[in-house]
DNA sequence: GACAGCTTGTTAACATGTTAAATATCAAGC
DNA sequence: GCTTGATATTTAACATGTTAACAAGCTGTC
């Protein structure tokens, strides 16, 4: 049987958490986890979201986005509000104090990815980027 | 900023977690989780293992390895004895139910790596390897 | 051989992931 | 307009990850 290193799985775990070390450091230094940033995120790129919709694009499942959306509100990080359209859905938005958060973050953040890219190497870091895509599309039956 | 489709922890995570889903189904239809798969597989390789490095080798840390290998032992898949020459240390091996259980699920868990390897191509899923190795290896100070 | 400090493993407390069931709202058909 | 079924979200219960503290055994030094 395949040696342990020969892993897929474990070849991905291993090297998504060499990648994220540098960014949890630098997110616990500012109050958030991975999930709370992943959900600023993708709100700066599109806001309000629906908590479903939410859930789908920073790759949480639902429960998991219910409570970290309440996490982040205690916080006053993000609002949510009900459309009169349809009382069942939950719109989640930055607010004012979330938009500053994440303007104070970013930059750091950009940093980092900065710093990887060089260690990486630039052909690499490209290589890498578009054969995970590829892997992951084919095996979700793309 | 990066949009989040371009996030390399993002992207490594879907990959990851397209890789596993069809094996997840495989040791779940066998009454087995995917840490305790990953201990069954380093256990097969090297036998007996203190519970320290087993925990390193499988990428768990020790509380986890501590909790998931206590369930094996309660289903008798792996046994545990202390060595005399030094009382603090737990040394786990296989049972022979563990390693009939283990040649029961490899020949299905070969097949569906091969699966993978198809659906990828065998040039990818190499480059993948590579690339992933040698990612992992630079940002862990290699 | 007694003490201090180190190592190994466990326990405890809490955070996050996961599954199933519950709640609330909407929409369609009668 | 009532009922049935579908949809969106939440709650609950449990599994796993994570951090810190604890317990027990070892090791070297005096």
């Amino acid at each position: 049987m395949r040696p342990f290193d020969q892993s897929l799985p474990m070849a991905l775990l291993r090297a998504r958490e060499a990648v994220m070390r540098g960014f949890r450091r630098l997110l616990r230094a500012h109050g958030l986890n991975e999930q709370e940033w992943r959900i600023m995120r993708a709100l700066m790129e599109t806001d309000p979201l629906e908590i479903g919709e939410l859930a789908t694009r920073v790759f949480i499942l639902k429960p998991s986005a219910t409570r970290t959306v309440k996490n982040l509100e205690a916080r006053e990080i993000v609002s949510r509000s009900r459309p009169r359209s349809d009382q069942r859905r939950a719109l989640i938005a930055l607010t004012l104090r979330g938009r500053d958060l994440f303007d104070e973050l970013a930059p750091h953040s950009e940093l980092e990815y900065t710093r990887i890219s060089r260690v990486i190497g630039a052909d690499d870091m490209d290589e890498l980027y578009g054969l995970l895509g590829r892997v992951t599309d084919a095996l979700n039956g793309g």
